[in-house]
DNA sequence: CTCATTGCAAAGCGTTTGCACCAGT
DNA sequence: ACTGGTGCAAACGCTTTGCAATGAG
């Protein structure tokens, strides 16, 4: 459900490089396949999954790499961590009007996006109620999705 | 904000202990300390507080039997595990109609609870939107808290 | 008396870090 | 060339586990 079109990955790619030289900093043949990896994603990638996939297009980037390269990419904004309670972080490409939720689930894993302007609306004001200045918000909903029900049901109509 | 009364906290541990009993489960000296100790405290205590609080109350009990106990009292429904991505994990007592939301402080890192009903009420409906079967739900605002906000004023007051 | 729990220490797991080597600019 | 990134392996912090000793029912 991140919605990206091929066009926003590449120029998201785009604005990436621009960003590195005009900060100065290298972009190394590690940093560029990283963040084509993770920009061009679709899923929540945990940093297994993207080694994975760099291996799997024959790229040889060390762990530690994923690890500093993955902390550049989300202090200049270009992707979001998230940590869904399985004991490691996900990570996605962050769009700018892209604050969205998250339906977690539980059989599967999988991950699906959803945004509820309602929702997002109603948060600050909650936070106002209680004197808290609200910074970032995150709002899970875990249980089965779509297809594990359907699955479900299959195995009760066998 | 855990407002639980000095009467139901006695409650609650008296349950855990009947449960126990009726689970032919052996109630042991420490099992009983740790559920005194996450069962009547009203903060969410991480494993190293519940540690100290112990040893605080002349009892020794080692972190695995720790660890071991929490999963009891979590599997047996008495207790609610958080996970605010600080690295470690919170417990709270679970009180029945206790389904809560969390403000949570990034300058001191307290915890405060919040209910919401018209919030409750629109998660299933969200999920259903989706063709996702919802089990449980986690709502977090993190910011700033009403007594971290008082303290920036001072700063620049002065 | 029996069987489950405890405590210790070791292992696990994701993540971070120190340091010699290597590569962008 | 200079500066900073990379990779390996060791260190980390929280959590789990194996196993002999202990204690509840």
């Amino acid at each position: 459900m991140t919605r990206l079109s091929p066009d926003e990955r590449t120029e998201l790619i785009g604005r990436f490089r621009r960003w590195m030289q005009e900060q100065r900093q290298p972009l190394t043949r590690q940093r560029d396949a990283i963040a084509r990896i993770v920009l061009t994603g679709d899923e929540h990638l945990s940093v297994e999954a993207i080694v994975r996939r760099l291996r799997e297009k024959g790229e040889t980037v060390g762990t530690a790499t994923v690890y500093r390269t993955l902390e550049l990419l989300t202090r200049a904004g270009f992707v979001r961590a998230h940590e869904f309670g399985e004991g490691f972080r996900r990570f996605e490409p962050a769009m700018e009007g892209g604050d969205h939720e998250h339906l977690v689930c539980l059989r599967c894993g999988k991950v699906v996006e959803f945004t509820h302007e309602h929702l997002t609306r109603m948060l600050p004001v909650i936070a106002d109620e209680h004197a808290f200045r609200p910074e970032r918000h995150r709002v899970e909903i875990f249980g089965t999705c779509r297809e594990c029900l359907r699955g479900e049901l299959e195995q009760i109509g066998r």
